[in-house]
RNA sequence: CGGGGUAUCGUAUAUCGGUAGUACGCUUGCUUUGGGAGCAAGAUGGCUCAGUUCGAUUCUGAGUACCCCGACCA
């Protein structure tokens, strides 16, 4: 892509209203546009960023054997009335047509997902099975905070899986952890597996999975040794205390926030839609729900949180926009814009997603705006590489700088 | 939802009861060119509705939006 005609610019400044350091970089590096108190429009960088976080997880459901599907977001409201949700559940929203008929914004998506499951899941040989979706949810927020961390309208994934006995949930459970965990760590991030309520949702336990940061709004309690980790909400433990699990460690505290989130909803959900399927003697059974959740949106905003510096965002390169940010100094010099052209043509030739900045503007302001935005590698090409023989190479993440030749550069990048 | 605050070009800000200025951005021209350039010329603004006043962007009230703290949070 070249820059000067990406439809958007940085600017220098956040807007005053936005406190959060997400919000105030991706409005700053033009990744997103605020609409409204909690919800945001992603622009053309927030919108590959997004899509990049949205086919890691993607992938990972795909190989534990989740099958994607997409419901719909405009709701009737019938469902919702059917399990008491309508009355019961404050963030829905509500919505009257024309002609007075009542609607939901899907906020979760039970209400949904249990009839359409009831319709094929029909016997124990079509258990267990999992589906979920990526897409829009809308909560009724009284406050809408921390940017994109915690909007009205925000994206996730929310996966359903159906079970017939308790320890198959229990098995899934733990493939499910595990997918996540990955998904994680090709962002780069490190979450905790953290024992919380199950709210209203579930009288047992949930498990949240927490990355430490401070733009967080959950408090963990976590052992220094091992992987216990609980929310403070529920804990019968306090920091400074040796960890129940491993006796080893002391327990710390910090403030984190919640990027996923696992529920054993039981058989409440079959049970309100009158959702059965015969077993092998012939008797009719309630399957096992389990409701397995990752904020894409809340996601984008964590990486923002975590990896950000004092010059910009810095992206992990599975989710970066671009991977890198081919910077041309040209100065009106026609061979380096030639030599500019030539690597971009190679670099899109040898599938490597390229920003060129081919704009009319100083070094200056084209270093600052690729640091804003975060780009993993730069690339720059002027008078002095050209007479080098070789491109400088600048990681964003780290700051250092290598010189490379195309065929290097190319090599390194194909790798 | 309780409490507090804010509202001025696209963005950030200043001023003032008497025709609103600056910086960045934008347009035009010239110069400049490896860390957000300089000069010149230009376009763009008082959240809404009432009230007080000769006159309101300024004061008062209501509304709306946004922000913060708390509560809430599938």
């Amino acid at each position: 892509m070249r820059q000067s005609k990406l439809f958007v610019k940085t600017r220098r400044e956040a807007p005053k209203d936005e406190v959060s350091k997400n919000a105030q970089l991706l409005i700053r590096a033009g990744y997103v546009h605020k609409e409204m108190a909690g919800v945001y429009s992603y622009l053309p960088l927030g919108r590959r960023v997004l899509q990049k976080v949205e086919q890691i997880i993607r992938e990972e459901m795909d190989a534990i054997g989740g099958q994607e599907i997409r419901m719909a977001t405009l709701h009737p409201s019938e469902p919702w009335k059917q399990t008491g949700a309508w009355d019961g559940v404050d963030v829905l929203f509500k919505i009257n047509s024309r002609t007075e008929k009542e609607y939901a914004l899907g906020q979760s998506e039970e209400e949904i997902v249990t009839p359409i499951a009831g319709q094929y899941v029909t016997s124990y040989k079509d258990l267990p099975v999992a589906i979920y979706q990526i897409g829009q949810k809308y909560r009724d927020e009284l406050r809408a905070k921390s940017g994109i961390m915690r909007g009205r309208e925000f994206g996730m994934k929310d996966m359903y899986s159906f079970h017939a006995t308790q320890e198959d949930f229990d098995r899934f459970y733990a493939v499910v952890k595990g997918a996540y965990l990955n998904v994680y760590k090709r962002m780069g991030l490190v979450a905790k597996v953290t024992e919380a309520s199950g709210g209203s949702f579930s009288e047992k336990i949930s498990y949240e999975f927490e990355v430490l940061t401070d733009a967080g709004e959950d408090v963990i309690f976590y052992c220094e040794n091992c992987d216990f980790c609980v929310e403070d909400e529920i804990a019968k433990v306090k920091p400074g205390e040796a960890c129940p699990r491993c006796s080893v460690g002391v327990l710390k505290e910090a403030k984190s926030v919640e990027v996923g989130n696992v529920f054993d909803l039981g058989q409440k959900y079959p049970k309100a839609f009158n959702f059965t399927y015969k077993a092998e003697d012939g008797t009719d059974h309630h399957p096992i729900v389990g409701c397995f959740g990752i904020g894409t949106t809340r996601l984008m905003g964590t990486i923002v949180e975590v990896f950000a510096d004092e010059k910009g965002i810095v992206w992990p390169e599975s989710v970066a926009p671009f991977r890198v940010h081919l910077i041309e100094i040209a100065n009106d010099n026609e061979d380096v814009k030639k030599e500019a052209a030539e690597l971009y043509r190679e670099l899109n030739e040898a599938g490597v997603e390229v920003l060129w900045d081919d704009r009319d503007a100083r070094a200056g302001e084209k270093f600052a705006d690729s640091e804003l935005m975060g780009i993993p590698l730069r690339v720059v090409v002027s008078e002095k590489t050209l007479a080098a023989g070789k491109f400088e190479c600048v990681h964003r993440a780290s700051g250092k700088t290598e010189h490379k030749s195309i065929t290097e550069l190319i090599g390194h990048l194909t790798a």
